[in-house]
DNA sequence: ATAGGCACCTGGTGGC
DNA sequence: TGCCACCAGGTGCCTA
């Protein structure tokens, strides 16, 4: 579920309760996520102050006091919920534990953090700060999109060799970070690309028109998700799944909604994941000049 | 080095 | 109501 944009604003709502606050307690309910949980890892919780939160790609990343940084990955199906919180921005009684919680963080404000997550695809780890850039999940991602290591030259360097769909290049955390199945769909249609073009026959300059629009639609999700956690407050606290309208995204079938176009959305499927795309506007171009 | 396919796991939906 | 097939926003690992 989580792409880039979510796993920020998921990181924005948590920071509030979390950011210079020390974890009272840290429970969990299995040893496991995707992977074993660290060592110990309730106990190097446990009194460590949270000095800043942050991201990488679809990490978010707490270091903490002790040196240490929690790593979070949120899967496919991985949610935050807050509850308690003094500073009254999500509910303030704690709601009964529900199926599937699997980490529960207290805050010294009160605040209780519940990491929810049915399919397990997520993951919990502990880093040594000084070298979390360097973990090996970390290490190959390749630049983020909204800093200025994300350029046109890196792009056209990172694609100019790939054979693969520029789906898959782009859905690839090593050509960029932080575009997840959805995100990629949209950008192709506004770059009016169709997913399957190899990617090394797409000529440099829409490739390079790619840099601004992966940008835009990446930022304009995270803009609708700080929107949605000032003015629609969830009642039950949850973070980082908020209204979001796509353009070709789950709308198979439906009207291209480029003005004049009287197509409709199609889906093909492509190594096991469905793009959606408008067959008129994103049609294969003799040259992609 | 690169690309494709499988695996991990649960839940929701729609058809019969 | 039950059963089944299929789908889901991720990504590491194995194989050619």
């Amino acid at each position: 579920m989580p792409e880039l944009p979510e796993v920020e604003t998921v990181r924005r709502g948590l920071a509030p309760s979390m950011e210079g606050q020390i974890i009272t307690r840290a429970q969990v309910d299995r040893p496991d996520l995707r992977w074993p949980f660290p060592d110990n890892m309730a106990d190097r919780l446990n009194g460590q102050r949270v000095e800043q939160l942050r991201r990488r790609s679809k990490y978010i990343l707490a270091d903490l006091s002790s040196g240490e940084t929690l790593l979070i990955h949120l899967g496919m199906s991985g949610r935050m919920l807050v509850s308690g919180d003094p500073l009254g921005q999500f509910v303030h009684d704690h709601p009964a534990p529900e199926k599937h919680d699997h980490v529960v963080f207290d805050m010294e404000n009160g605040a209780r953090i519940t990491f929810n997550d049915p399919r397990r695809f997520g993951a919990m780890d502990l880093l040594d700060t000084k070298t979390a850039e360097s973990h090996p999940l970390l290490a190959k991602i390749g630049p983020e999109p909204l800093s200025n290591d994300f350029s046109e030259s890196h792009l056209i360097e990172a694609l100019k060799s790939r054979r693969t769909p520029i789906k898959t290049a782009l859905l690839d955390q090593k050509t960029v970070a932080g575009l997840g199945n959805i995100y990629v769909c949209e950008v192709l249609f506004r770059a009016k690309l169709h997913p399957a073009t190899k990617a090394a026959e797409i000529s440099q300059r829409r490739i390079a028109a790619l840099v601004p629009i992966i940008r835009e639609v990446l930022q304009q999700a995270i803009e609708a998700g700080g929107s949605s956690l000032k003015d629609f407050r969830q009642a039950d606290g949850e973070l980082g799944y908020f209204q979001h309208s796509f353009d070709v995204y789950g709308r198979e079938g439906e009207p291209c909604k480029t003005p004049g176009c009287s197509a409709s959305v199609a889906r093909i499927s492509q190594s096991g994941r469905s793009s959606f795309f408008c067959p008129y506007c994103q049609r294969e171009l003799e040259t992609n000049l």
